[in-house]
RNA sequence: GCGGGUGUAGCUCAGUGGUAGAGCGUCACGUUGCCAACGUGAAUGUCGUGGGUUCAAAUCCCAUCACCCGCUCCA
């Protein structure tokens, strides 16, 4: 172990073994690949599975303690990817994103490029500085107008000047524009679509009355659902409901392997509350989504907390407790960090946009008999990526160890291990396997085994390294003779005689199930 | 989206206009006595894709796709 230190861990070795081992790979491979998908291949999907499945586990199953010492109360939730078109018009995603917008790089305001007009000084040579200013906004304009007659030293309000509107100037101008709120020039961008929504339609006639959205988000499909979980689940505030599903984000720039896919999946918790405890819950579930992700194998050295500072909070969530991103060092953000899961406070944003576009408004408070209250919950949101939390594992778990055959080795944490243990005869005869045959169909009802007669005894180990299996059960001569087995450790690579019938409960034991 | 780089067998790569190769891996058979042993045999490629130049293209030209790095973006 001592010289492992020099051994940092490379990104594009990772990504070699996860497509050598068959982890994840390109997806549409054979036509090229398509930029922004990955599809899972037999270890990856297990590896992702059995993350999904802990906090499934941890989450709705079994979910944690709250402040009273009694188990939260959540309900899990399964909804459609394609929704009514209006539930994105409530959430804000359509608002803004169907125009192209421009950004002030300066002033990080953001602007619809058709919403803008561009004052000139006529008498320059078409070199000088243009200013902007928001279309129908008198102070706005009045602001470009002094600078106007600032910068070329005349009288704004008397002198020539043309108006252009800003779709009108050529890109290679933007340079000489001055942005409405900016001071320098040159700070303004093109004019982009922000439509990053995947976008379909519904039934067979194609026009804008049919257009859906593939979710950018699960969340809308629990704010939705609301209501109904309340009058059917006989739930009270604070409760909360939990989903895994797909979305989709039609990314600029899908980057880094899985961590910016296109299509992705996410784990998310909407925790409703009494306003007054917002700020108790966040913390609350702050600290145990932190927890969770150090169980389940993350080292506290890579993985961080990280609140979000004022201007980086979403729409929806500018003020109250606040948002706290939990953050893992991949190898491509190192030593920087990348976003594994937020936990936001969404405030009452959600329920309220509903409630508004849907037209039913205040009735879709909810009542708390026991205080005789009305009120729209807020909302604490543990969001979690699956994908992101897959990658993470698998960037924890790669361990270069040039002292082994494989080179290296996956130390998953057996709870999460795509494989719980490899079952080997030594050799391939003098009954040897038959017994490792027999031990199999024991355990495969349990665990995840794999059962394997071929080569020889170290190849078939550094097979099980490179997948991250934790235990390797081998049938040798003594089994015949007193019944016991050895079971090799994939981390300390020391073996223990078991008896055979002590394998499955050892394996319950390590891997905590 | 912009700039730069890369693309030949599952992997690592060689091949500069003239018959597509090596090592490792994979598969089969034999062997095996605890960490990728050995022997014999076998399969595997539209040289990322499409077009062009040429008697002839992995090789030269154009386009395109994918990946990597740096910007940008991440509601």
């Amino acid at each position: 172990m001592g010289d492992t230190g020099k051994l940092t861990k490379n990104m594009d070795d990772i990504v070699a073994l996860c497509r050598r081992r068959g982890f994840i790979w390109q997806s549409s491979e054979i036509y090229g690949g398509i930029n922004g998908f990955w599809d899972y291949g037999p270890l990856g999907a297990e590896l992702k599975r059995n993350l999904k499945n802990a906090w499934w586990h941890d989450i709705v199953r079994c979910p944690p303690l709250g402040p009273d010492g009694k188990p939260v109360r959540i309900v899990p939730l399964d909804t459609t990817i394609i929704m009514h078109p209006r539930v994105w018009e409530a959430s804000g995603h359509v608002a803004g994103f169907n125009d192209p917008m421009v950004d002030d790089k300066e002033t990080k305001h953001r602007y619809r490029a058709d919403h803008l007009l561009v004052l000139s000084y006529k008498g320059d040579d078409g070199s000088g500085e243009m200013f902007a200013f928001v279309e129908g906004d008198e102070e706005s304009e009045a602001k470009a107008r002094r600078k106007l007659s600032k910068r070329y030293r005349v009288d704004a309000s008397t002198t020539d000047v043309g108006v252009t509107p800003l779709p009108a100037i050529a890109t290679a101008d933007y340079a000489r524009i001055v942005g409405p709120d900016a001071t320098k020039p040159g700070t303004l961008t093109e004019p982009r679509q922000f439509n990053l929504m995947f976008d379909t339609y519904v039934g067979a006639i194609r026009d804008e009355d049919n257009r859906a959205y593939l979710r950018p988000e699960t969340a809308q499909g629990i704010f939705t659902q609301f209501w109904n979980v309340v009058d059917t689940q006989r739930v009270k505030v604070p409760f909360g409901i939990a989903q895994q599903g797909k979305a989709f984000r039609n990314e600029v720039t899908p980057r880094n392997f899985t961590f910016r896919s296109r299509e992705f999946e996410q784990m998310e918790i909407e925790f409703f509350i009494h306003p007054t405890e917002a700020a108790d819950w966040y913390e609350y579930w702050r600290d145990r989504r932190y927890q969770w992700w150090l169980s389940i194998g993350l080292s506290g050295a890579n993985l961080q907390l990280r609140a979000h500072s004022k201007d980086e909070l979403a729409h929806y969530a500018r003020e109250g407790a606040g948002t706290s991103d939990i953050e893992y060092r991949f190898p491509f953000t190192a030593p920087g960090f990348g976003e594994l899961e937020g936990v936001a406070h969404r405030s009452d944003y959600d329920l309220r946009q509903h409630a508004k576009y849907s037209g039913r408004g205040d009735r879709m408070m909810y009542f708390d008999q026991e205080k005789n209250e009305r009120y729209f919950p807020h909302v604490v949101e543990p969001s979690a990526g699956a994908d992101r939390g897959t990658l993470a594992l698998l960037c924890e778990a790669y361990t270069p160890d040039p002292s082994r055959p494989s080179q290296v080795y996956m130390k998953f944490h057996p709870r999460m291990a795509p494989i719980k243990a490899g079952i080997f005869p030594l050799v391939n005869k003098d009954g040897m396997p038959e017994v490792a045959e027999n031990l199999y169909n024991a355990l495969r009802t349990r665990y995840a085994v794999e059962l394997d007669v071929k080569q020889n005894i170290g190849k078939r180990y550094a097979r099980m390294d490179e997948a991250g299996t934790p235990f390797c059960i081998t049938i040798d001569g003594d089994t015949l003779k007193d019944q016991t087995v050895t079971i090799r450790d994939r981390d300390t690579l020391e073996q223990v005689r078991v008896n055979i019938g002590q394998v499955k409960a050892f394996l319950a034991d390590r891997i905590g199930e």
